[in-house]
DNA sequence: AATATTTACGTAACTGATTACGTAAATACT
DNA sequence: AGTATTTACGTAATCAGTTACGTAAATATT
């Protein structure tokens, strides 16, 4: 037991991004093993137009819980790759849709394998622990919707 | 249930990332509620060193388990504010050594009372879960260690 | 003793998100 | 119709770490 994981509850934000890295880096890894160029940081976006076919910038964003900028920056790699394609939209001057093109279209079925398979590995690692590290998550996720991290320490605060 | 949270074992590494985030903006408010000059991401190193006393910047980036690059960022800044000192090592003059400054020693108690109650929060918020999102991190933390996550896909895949 | 390797540290550039700020178009209000 | 507000998007700067690379000192090898 080193010093950070003695910290516990103090430090641990940092463990997560930490552990949210390594997953990151780890995704590059099986799209090179399967000599596909494709980062791990579009899968969001790009998973989102294919479920969805078209949708805004501010829609995306709020789907994917990032901020505007984030889907801008992505789609424009994406769209450099020619994976997705972006188009004015006809009834609102303001917006700007997004699309799977056709090669993005085509490259789909093989991502899709990988997908699964990370998915199924993932699933394996999460599912067979005692705790289970997503749905910790959720719980930590829900409790924080409802009352921000100050607020709690507030009232915490002052009952201690 | 949202798009993001459906894809659990696929996109969870941006979750974490977020987390961290909040963890850490939440911290911040904590230091500025009691009106005290610290920054979260200093607590890894400040603390280390409150326990430890002297230390050279590769022990202390072992220890955290960051870069040595970070940590000397972060000195940088700790050492601007007067909480830390630095002295050349007499017998390794390769060496550089941290410590805490008297000023930093004088802010110890404080911020330990602070600590002391994040601590307190974040415990109960991770204890009266029924799934705890810290043992789950360590359970994680502690297959990769053996088996590095692109080592687990192709050993899964060869499987599956 | 001379050379090769390793260790400790420093700096620069990059990463993938964020916040802050700005513009243009749409909508609501009076 | 004219004004105020909101919405959609874009850009720039920032953040907290990383990787990549370089130098100087210490250690190991021959």
């Amino acid at each position: 037991m080193d010093l950070i994981s003695e910290l516990g509850a103090l430090a641990f934000g940092s463990r997560l991004k930490r552990m949210s890295e390594t997953i990151m880096r780890g995704g590059e890894e099986v799209y090179r093993y399967y000599g596909i160029d494709f980062q791990p940081k579009w899968f969001p976006l790009f998973y989102y137009l294919a479920q969805k076919g078209e949708a805004g910038i501010m829609e995306i964003a709020e789907g994917l819980h990032v901020t505007h900028p984030a889907v801008i920056q992505n789609a424009k790699e994406l769209e450099k790759k020619g994976l997705i394609v972006s188009t004015k939209s006809t009834e609102d001057a303001r917006k700007r849709n997004l699309t799977l093109s056709e090669k993005g279209k085509e490259l789909l079925p093989q991502l899709q394998t990988i997908w699964q398979q990370i998915k199924e590995m993932n699933s394996e690692l999460i599912d067979t622990r005692e705790h289970n590290i997503l749905i910790a998550l959720k719980e930590i996720e829900d409790v924080w919707e409802e009352k921000s991290f100050i607020e709690r320490f507030k009232t915490f605060h002052q009952l201690n």
